[in-house]
DNA sequence: TTGAAAACTGGCCGAGCGGTCAGGAACTAT
DNA sequence: ATAGTTCCTGACCGCTCGGCCAGTTTTCAA
């Protein structure tokens, strides 16, 4: 009990760390679990001992982000349609910067995305944020705009080192205030 | 020669019809060539026959988008910067919306197509796009959200069935307005 | 009618994939 | 030292993929 990182933890951390950095990269799909394993170190049948499957890496790479969306709807959910909006632009793109890696990762699945059960919350989460972000109105148009910013930002975050974090914040902050909320 | 549809050139369109709709409906890695034979109504060799591998076959695919963007940044390059703005905003969305469908192909590809030589060319036009959608400052937030911009409407146009081309124009239309011609 | 050219195909190949499993290696408490 | 538990691995499985090739069928001009 001298080093409270049992050998488990660590080997976990590990396969992971080196599996978000080939997500990136490279895409989920292009990325084997040989790769992973190598880039760990390790055997493929070190990753499949950890992981139920190669979908349970992608699910423990997606966490962190996943909770912080959550936590960033269930907050914003909270407020008035016009302080939920407000709140949900601000946080959001704080959000895209912190994880701006992963998120090409997720551009990577949209297409199978819907597929997989075990991201059906993360989608409805997308979804509801959705109409957080058109600013509670029913408007269909204001809708699509909402998830067309959402796609654009996705998009933006690629290339991770092509930009500073403060670049990129400044970036998706203008581009999202003059999508959703344009001058009257 | 009573038709002027030699056997060559029926069988060609059939296949290409064919991949062109499986590539939109599950994308081009998840599509197999043996997919494409067989809603072509061929055998998997005779795909082949046809066209030198794979990829050639998402080349002639993606051939009449690519030359339609093409005369676009050519068109609009002879312009000055304002109307070649006003210009490119306009024609990309007609573009858009007439191959809405080829457009989640690409976003499929988005990782990989840099490294395909085949469309080096297709990326250059792009780039040149963006700075012609930018209005031509060299100011990089601008050429930035102009990329954005491609990316919120290439992500807009998948999922086909679900809105009209009318309504997707209007969106594309108000979307890159708001981006990329804001209020002073 | 015939024979060469064009169009087409079944069968095969090597490679890579995700995933399983029996058993070896390392650690730990006694 | 020893026994039990956890951690790890090489070998293997079934499958699908893109691509190739020898050979058959179809087309069409002479």
């Amino acid at each position: 009990m001298a080093t409270n990182t049992p050998v488990r933890e660590r080997t976990r951390r590990e396969i992971l760390q080196q599996a978000m950095a080939l997500f990136q990269e490279k895409g989920y799909n292009a990325t084997s679990l040989q790769d992973i394993a190598t880039a760990a170190g390790c055997s493929k049948a070190t990753v499949l001992y950890h992981f139920s499957d190669k979908t349970g890496v992608l699910v423990a790479v997606l966490e962190p982000s996943h909770t912080a969306l959550s936590k960033l709807v269930a907050e914003a959910s909270a407020l008035p349609a016009a302080e939920a909006q407000e709140l949900a632009i601000g946080r959001f793109v704080e959000l895209a910067v912190e994880f701006r890696g992963l998120i090409s990762v997720l551009q990577d699945l949209f297409g199978s995305l819907g597929e997989m059960p075990e991201f059906s919350e993360l989608v409805a989460e997308g979804l509801r944020l959705t109409g957080l972000l058109a600013g509670g109105t029913g408007n269909q148009l204001e809708l699509d705009i909402a998830k067309f910013a959402i796609n654009g930002l996705l998009g933006e975050c690629r290339h991770p080192g092509e930009r500073t974090d403060a670049e990129l914040h400044e970036l998706c902050d203008t581009a999202l205030r003059r999508l959703l909320r344009p001058p009257a």
